[in-house]
Parts: structure tokens; C-alpha cells; sequence
DNA sequence: TTGACATAGATGCGGTCTGCATCTTAGTTA
DNA sequence: TAACTAAGATGCAGACCGCATCTATGTCAA
């Protein structure tokens, strides 16, 4: 049968129901660590269990809106770095019925992350283990920010969740989503320290000063940081690539 | 409205109708250069366009496994190197309805895609130019492999091509997805041909053995190519990293 | 006013990796 | 047996990185 065919006699019941929806895994940076924000399922299936904030995909709606809007009425965020990651599409996934779930990555910086938890109605910020070195990939673990045991996710979203850890990694320094976890102003400290946490490692200074001056990302402000107590550093600004 | 209030009351038709698809690029080397497997689109919309083979997803079907179903019905093959690359959901990227499409990357050896030009009913392969360098990524044009113009291909198709030759670019030398378009058994000359197909550019010879070698991915197999009329060169195979 | 203090930011050095030119090796063929 | 061709190795210079260390510049307390 073409798809044309297909198409001309298609009749969603007759193949069945298939959801489409998006998951975000909003994260950021708490206390050198990275964390995501999380929602507390109320009514069953896995009631009590954590969750990535989601939604469906309206008709009318691109993949892109669809995860900006559960961004917007869940966590009252927009403009924030946003970008796909993958389509999760296990038959079970979900016990209710079939959804498939285009997850999607959000980034904001530490106070805005912070600000977000107090905001946003319901939003749990977890901290992130990552148990693996490097690009190894693997399971990750979330905890209560307030030092708790580790929590159960719903459905597959540890998946996800883990998806997402070893993708940031992976483009952290070949790309610019680091700045997407900075103020618009920062210093090279600050952006050692992000860096620092997303790899779970730490890095060398004067290496990653010149590494990062030898791209052409960093726009130096002129401007110093203020209180400080020591020698205030250069706070310097992410100029777009060419 | 909650997700399971909505799933309470959902009803695919109060929604109007969204469709979950899979494209899928086949990709190979040909005469030293990327090719992939098109169809002709034989009715309208669209007709006599090219397009990705591709197919809707069943509700009890995998993502997965509906991009090897595609493989299988339209060309014949399995078994063969299958990656999800990026979901496209603009609203009208099909103009006959909502179709929400997951693109997958498969990769053939040289050989293997020759024979399923011949064999697979209908899969017409055409030549990749890519007219830009490194990882800049941007459009890119496909001809037939029988030195023609270009041809254009149906819906979004040019840009999930687009988005599979920046991807494949990308992924090539930090992991082991070249041996997917190679035999079994190989040298080291035919990877660097393949590495140099892909990423448009030569690469340098003793530079590019050591880095290969250096890695822990190739097992010399002892064995000699045969039948060239100069040194042989060792036939090498890839060995799963740890 | 000045010196301790803390961190920013720079510098020098050695090891590793890469590009490049060149050399050696091992087959076939005339 | 010597020419020929491509495989495979080697030597070297430059770029990059980790590391230790040094200098600079602010605050703050005596």
C-alpha cells in the first residue's frame, strides 16, 4: 500500500491511537552542580513519581511550539535556549497509550533556574548525578536539592534525562550552549565553573582562559565585576560566531 | 487540562489528525562520493519529484523498527547501520495533512549500495554536493548519478538530506559510524577514502594511519588484499571499542 | 598610608598530536 | 633482474594542552 493510498483511506482508529507529545528537560546550574527541573505526578499512573514537565502536540503547532509552550504554562519561561533532542518511541512508554515523545532540551542560567523554582507552580528542582566519565553515557540519578535520597522518575524520562546529560556534554565545547547556562554577563570564572559542572570534572584555568580568548565567542566588556574583594574580574560578553 | 485529563477525554478527531511518518536517508559512497537512495514520487502531491523512502508508524511498532520496515519493503535490506537523526514537524510540510516525521540515517559499504541500486525496486541513487566546507553546514544538492542536473525532491526532503551530511560530518571521526559504509574486511586506504568522500576534503596520509591506528577500533586481520598489481595492503576489521 | 590577602590573569616549559615531506618496503610486470 | 606502484614508516616543525609558577590589581585592616 503507497502512502498516497494510505493516506486517501486513513482513519486514525482503524491503526489505532497514537499520541504525539514533547518532554522538556529544563536544566541549569545549582551550586556547581548540574540540576533539573521536575513535576510531582499527582493522579495514577506512577502517582508520587517525578516527571519531566510535557505536553501534546496541538495539530496547529510545530514540534518547537509545542515545547515553548510547555516551557510558558508550566514554568512561565520564555525566550530561553531550546533546541530537540531526540524522539523517544517505545510501544509501552507510557501505559496509558501509545505516545511518542519528542524530547526537547531548555537552558537557563543560575539565577534564572533558581528564580524559576520559586515561580513556577509546582517545579521541583533536582540535583543531577551523572555517575560516568566523559561521553561514556549511562544511567543518571536525581535527588532533592535539599541533599534527600534519590527520586524516581516516571515512565522513561531517566532515559531522557540521561540523553540529555551525555548530549550537553558532547556539545559543550564545540559549540556555544554554554553560554546559555551564563547571565548575558560573566565572568571567565563563571564560565569555567559551568563547564566544570556539566563535565563533572575540573579543568585547567590558564588552559581553558586560552582556549576559550582563542575562539572568537568572547567579547570582553570593558567592565569589571563588582563586590568582589579581591581584584574584580573582566566580565565579558558571547559575540554570535562570525 | 492535565495530561490524564486530556487522555481521559481524548479523542485523535477533536484534535483533528496528525500522522507520525519515518524518511529515511539511505546513504552510500559512490565513485568517491556521498550518494543516497531516492524514490520517484509517482502521484500527486508532488509527482515525478524525488523523495526519501519512507512510511507511517503502526501503533505497535518502535520508531526503529518502522525505519527498518522501510528499509526492508523498499529495499530489500536489513541488518544494516540505522540511526534516528532529527524529527520535522513543521505544520505544512506535507500539504495532504499533519504529518510529523522522524528522520533516520542508514548507511550502506559501496558495495551493498550498488547492488540495492540494482536490486531494490524503484530506489534510484543520486550524487550529494555539498557546497560547503567543515561543519558550516547549509543546503545541499543531489544529481543523478548518470551526470545530470539537479533534482529536486519533494516536501522538507532537501533539508533532513541536509541535516544527515552535516550529522554524518560531524559524528565521523569521533565515532565508528565510517564503518558503516565500508565491507568487513577493508584498508586502510579505503577508510580514508571514505573519510575523505564524506567530509569533501583529502586528507593526509600518514597523519590519517596514525590516528586510526592510534585508536583501538582497527584488528589487522593478517590477510592481504589480492589481486593488485603492487604491494598488498593489509586488510584491517573493526573491532567494537572495549 | 601601607602591607597582607585573595583572586585575576600571564608566562614558560614539556609532552602530545598533526601536517608534511621523504624514505623504505614489498609486491607485480616487462 | 630492474622498473614501477602503492603500502607503510620515519623525521621534523608547528599547534595545542596540562601544569607549575609568576605578576597584577583590587579590598581591607592595622
Amino acid at each position: 500500500m503507497s502512502e498516497d493510498a494510505f493516506l486517501a483511506a486513513y482513519d486514525p482508529d482503524a491503526y489505532g491511537r497514537l499520541a504525539l507529545a514533547v518532554d522538556v528537560v529544563l536544566m541549569g546550574i545549582r551550586d556547581g552542580r548540574p540540576a533539573v527541573m521536575l513535576v510531582r505526578r499527582e493522579e495514577p499512573p506512577q502517582a508520587g513519581l517525578r516527571a519531566l514537565p510535557g505536553g501534546f502536540v496541538g495539530v496547529t503547532e510545530t514540534l518547537d511550539a509545542a515545547a515553548a509552550r510547555v516551557l510558558r504554562e508550566k514554568a512561565g519561561l520564555s525566550d530561553l535556549h531550546l533546541e530537540q533532542l531526540y524522539t523517544f518511541g517505545a510501544i509501552d512508554r507510557d501505559p496509558r497509550m501509545r505516545i511518542v515523545s519528542v524530547a526537547y532540551l531548555a537552558l537557563l542560567p543560575e539565577a534564572a533556574f533558581t528564580a524559576a523554582a520559586r515561580n513556577g507552580a509546582g517545579l521541583l528542582p533536582a540535583v543531577i548525578d551523572v555517575p560516568w566519565a566523559g561521553e561514556a553515557g549511562g544511567p543518571v540519578t536525581v535527588r532533592d536539592a535539599g541533599e534527600g535520597g534519590p527520586l524516581a522518575l516516571a515512565f522513561d524520562h531517566a532515559d531522557i534525562l540521561a540523553l540529555a546529560m551525555l548530549r550537553l556534554r558532547g556539545k559543550l565545547d564545540y559549540s556555544a550552549v554554554g553560554f546559555a547556562l551564563l547571565p548575558e554577563r560573566f565572568t571567565l570564572r563563571q564560565l569555567q565553573e559551568v563547564h566544570e559542572a556539566i563535565l563533572g570534572t575540573s579543568l585547567n584555568k590558564p588552559a581553558f582562559r586560552r582556549r576559550m580568548l582563542d575562539r572568537s565567542w568572547l567579547e570582553p566588556t570593558g567592565v569589571r565585576e563588582a563586590g568582589t574583594s579581591f581584584r574584580p574580574p573582566e566580565l565579558y560578553r558571547f559575540r554570535r560566531p562570525r
